[in-house]
RNA sequence: GCUCCCAUCGUCUAGAGGCCCAGGACACAGCCCUCUCAAGGCUGGUACGGGGGUUCGAAUCCCCCUGGGAGCGCCA
């Protein structure tokens, strides 16, 4: 039997990372275990549903890299099946049309809540629906009223539900579209889904669906309900908390596989392992090693793993990414020098592709000013001599490489009887205009001499004034 | 209110009865390395929510309490 996991969001608002997380598991399993990993869109809530969403979605999971091997399939697009399964239901009882009206209902519900009892529907119209002038009936599933339903979650272990702990859900709503609970469970039947793998907030729901399923004539597919993810503060992630567009962290500056390797150890580990490849993710996940108990964000944490992605990643894709952070801006590199050069050097030293864009800014454009600490400290009287003396013994360095320049770095130290940062220092503040940097002798390879001598002489004209 | 779920350092987690007076990671502090910043190395503090059982022995099993969460929609 082969695997088929399915990633169902609802177009109605961002993708976010729980989304993102969710998705992540149905992906990782599937690919685990050699099986198919399948994108579904429910768009049934025409009212919220919107092309927009529908896009983000598309594009936040091409970002990830997780690729679906079918779909995305719509739910729009499937309410000829659904039609037909009603009209089965219908006509064999086991669904019914109810002309309640949403008033009564919503007094039933009043009342029930007034007396401290469960709200859920009575069956009123179950054994005589009466027509009622006016009124479009909706259809509801007649749900079984005795016996028991057994989740066998593959992460909560067995779940049991009393079935008169449940009503009979609205499956067609009287404007002619089904309802989410109803639709899930045929697409998941149709569509063969062997495992059903998402969030926590399901699991009330899969006793329905079950019994749902058992009507269609289903073998049930295994359940898996991951735990939540929760905001940096512990409260439910928001708008305010975190439930940001999983595209807005590719803008950031964070880097896929450091997102996803971040969102996998949020509920899920191997022993103590905190840093994994997407390959390593595929060949070691497994659902039985994920927990139960809901997690919050840790952005420090996630800032951490992108810096030791970084670090791991490739200089000449990193180039590229730094490339469009640099855009942003409003830098232009195509004057050098070489963007893999720099990655190379400042790729350890960055939390984003942002944050290396942002010290990376003076290897492109020389510095409009110095940062006014840095400059009283190293650009004095005191250290002009220093900055002379580097800028005359560079002028004439035959071999511009950081070999020979950290060589002369050191011999200049050495003659002028002082540590190397005293050298060292003024220097990275006349080029780069302030006191980070990377090493002296590779910054100055990469800056080349041309600009290194033009940005020494500023400095110390700048002292002079 | 009813039903269901969850509960180890501030946070993410390891732990499937003795290996645990609880291990790793982030963050924090100190030290080392060092031309700055990082990276890296070392050291440190802080956790099994409470109470009952079961057992020779419980973070691990059972029960209760407490706390948190979810669902109860013609939302998904």
């Amino acid at each position: 039997m082969t695997v088929r996991t399915r990633f169902a969001p609802s177009p109605t608002g961002m993708l976010h990372i729980g989304g993102v997380r969710t998705a992540l598991f149905c992906w990782l399993y599937a690919r685990r275990h050699g099986g198919i990993f399948i994108l579904r869109v429910e768009d049934t809530d025409r009212e919220r549903s919107t092309p927009e969403a529908v896009q983000v979605i598309l594009d936040g999971m091409a970002w990830l890299g997780l690729d679906a091997d079918e779909g995305p399939y719509y739910q729009t697009q499937r309410y000829g099946r659904y039609r037909e399964v009603i009209d089965r239901w219908l006509a064999e009882g086991k669904a019914y049309h109810c002309y309640c009206t949403k008033d009564e209902l919503e007094q039933l519900r009043n009342d029930q809540l007034a007396r401290k009892e469960k709200p859920r529907y009575n069956g009123r119209c179950r054994h005589d629906a009466q027509p009622r002038q006016g009124i479009t009936p909706v259809v509801r599933f007649a749900n079984p009223q005795e016996g028991e339903v057994v989740v066998d979650d593959a992460v909560h272990g067995r779940v049991v539900f009393q079935n008169s702990e449940l009503d009979d859900l609205i499956i067609l709503r009287s404007d002619g579209n089904p309802t989410y609970n109803f639709c899930v469970t045929v697409d998941d039947w149709d569509m063969k889904i062997t495992h059903v793998i998402r969030g926590d907030d399901h699991l009330n729901n899969t006793p329905r669906q079950i019994n749902m399923l058992k009507t269609l004539g289903g073998e049930l597919p295994t359940y898996a309900h991951l735990p939540m993810i929760l905001g940096p503060d512990g409260a439910k992630l928001s708008k305010r908390h975190g439930a940001v567009s999983v595209l807005q962290y590719k803008e950031e500056g964070y880097l896929a596989e450091a997102l996803l390797n971040y969102l996998a150890r949020l509920g899920w580990s191997h022993g103590d392992q905190e840093i994994f490849t997407l390959d390593e993710m595929c060949k070691l996940f497994d659902i039985t090693d994920v927990n139960k108990s809901a997690a919050a964000i840790n952005p420090d944490k996630l800032s951490w793993l992108n810096q030791q992605h970084l670090m791991r990643a490739d200089d000449a894709r990193l180039a590229g990414e730094l490339q469009w952070q640099l855009a942003q801006l409003e830098v232009d590199t195509s004057g050098g020098p070489d963007l893999e050069a720099v990655v190379a050097a400042q790729k350890e030293r960055a939390k984003t592709l942002k944050d290396m864009a942002a010290s990376s800014v003076f290897f492109f454009r020389e510095p409009a000013w110095y940062e006014e600490k840095a400059a009283k400290k190293n650009l004095t009287p005191e250290t002009k001599p220093h900055l002379e003396r580097a800028h005359e013994a560079l002028a004439g360095l035959g071999d511009w490489s950081a070999e020979s320049i950290h060589a002369l770095m050191q011999a200049l130290a050495e003659q002028g009887g002082v540590g190397l940062g005293k050298i060292a220092q003024p220097i990275r503040v006349a080029v780069s205009g302030g006191s980070v940097s990377p090493p002296i002798d590779q910054t100055l390879a990469i800056l080349g001499s041309e600009q290194v001598l033009k940005r020494l002489e500023r400095a110390i004209a700048f002292i002079g004034s």
